[in-house]
DNA sequence: GCTCACATGTAATCCGTTACATGATTCT
DNA sequence: AGAATCATGTAACGGATTACATGTGAGC
């Protein structure tokens, strides 16, 4: 069997814990993942079905009234691979694409003003994710964690507040220090 | 003109310092903006066909012998669309992708062990990312900084390597926080 | 003579997003 | 009555990686 996309693995994840429908998972990965592992309907929906050919997963029509509703849960198999993953010693794949970062690289060919102007607004989007994230994420995975005694969602929320304010930190810092060593435009 | 891909910014700003050959751009994005915004021969050289018919940049044969060898340059209107990008007032798009996190999501279903054995590897992986920025890419750019006078490269890797090394200590603090409540396993 | 760096490209494939299409139920 | 939420899916597209294919020149 080829190995599972990372994304299924969310999935499999989602579901270890109730079974759920794929709008469901959508909806959890959007208050928890998302920002280190996102994820939308056009992967989940034809993930779930590949999944359960693969007998990874179970589902079943759960229709109310009129209303489609399709339930999955994982099976013994789907469990199995999941805990495979989790302790795997595979390598894990890591990546960051950062705009901002990359206009801050080549920022020497704009002038002063432009450079902090940067910064600013990269310290002010991660800002806007730490407060997302303390303010709608964390609420959200402390009510889990006390219902389901499950700690590590909220380790990693707690991580990814951290995370966002060192980066808006550091901006505040490197605004500080070009704004000290002012110096005229250099267009170009 | 339909709007042009990040990457393609990445070529325009390599070639906004001096002409280069597909190949010297590759080997250029890999000790640099590698990190944060990685680039491959399959996307660097169809793309800069693209941006030769929109104008953007201008190549020449340059072979040596029987080498061929195709170098380009940016045109004033290249260098025109890279100033407009860099200080442009669109939001800036920033993705993490970090399976090590996803796992410690999911690690209420492991052990004790194996949970401290992933912060292990998370912790370690980082650590060797930032060895590599403090050892080969922030020489690289300390020289190109002497030698042209830009900083901002400089500036980047040293926001790298304080980020790689935020990520190490978190693990570690986490770490020896999880070896304090030592608990028994707990299977799926 | 061999290996490594220089050099260019394409095709297959993967992973993922966005936009579209459709409809039921619940809340205000 | 209308809006928001629940619910499922697909098609088109975009961005990027990987593997493949090919060959030269320089240094040991």
């Amino acid at each position: 069997m080829e190995p599972l996309s990372k994304t299924s693995y969310v999935i499999l994840g989602m579901l270890s814990k109730s079974p759920k429908t794929g709008y469901d998972i959508k909806s959890l990965v959007d208050v928890s993942t998302r920002f280190f592992w996102a994820a939308s309907y056009g992967q989940i929906y034809p993930e779930l079905k590949r999944l359960e050919s693969a007998g990874l997963v179970a589902g079943s029509d759960d229709a109310t009234g009129g209303r489609q509703r399709r339930l999955y849960e994982i099976t013994a198999a789907g469990r199995e691979v999941l805990h495979q993953w989790l302790t795997a010693g595979a390598p894990l794949h890591f990546e960051l694409r950062h705009e901002g970062l990359l206009r801050f690289f080549f920022a020497d060919a704009v002038g002063r003003d432009e450079q902090i102007g940067l910064l600013r607004s990269i310290g002010a989007e991660h800002g806007r994710v730490r407060d997302q994230l303390r303010d709608e994420i964390r609420p959200h995975a402390l009510a889990g964690s006390e219902e389901s005694g499950a700690e590590f969602p909220l380790h990693t929320v707690e991580f990814g507040i951290a995370y966002q304010e060192f980066i808006v930190d550091w901006c505040e810092r490197m605004e500080r220090r070009l704004a000290k060593t002012a110096k005229t435009a250099n267009r170009s």
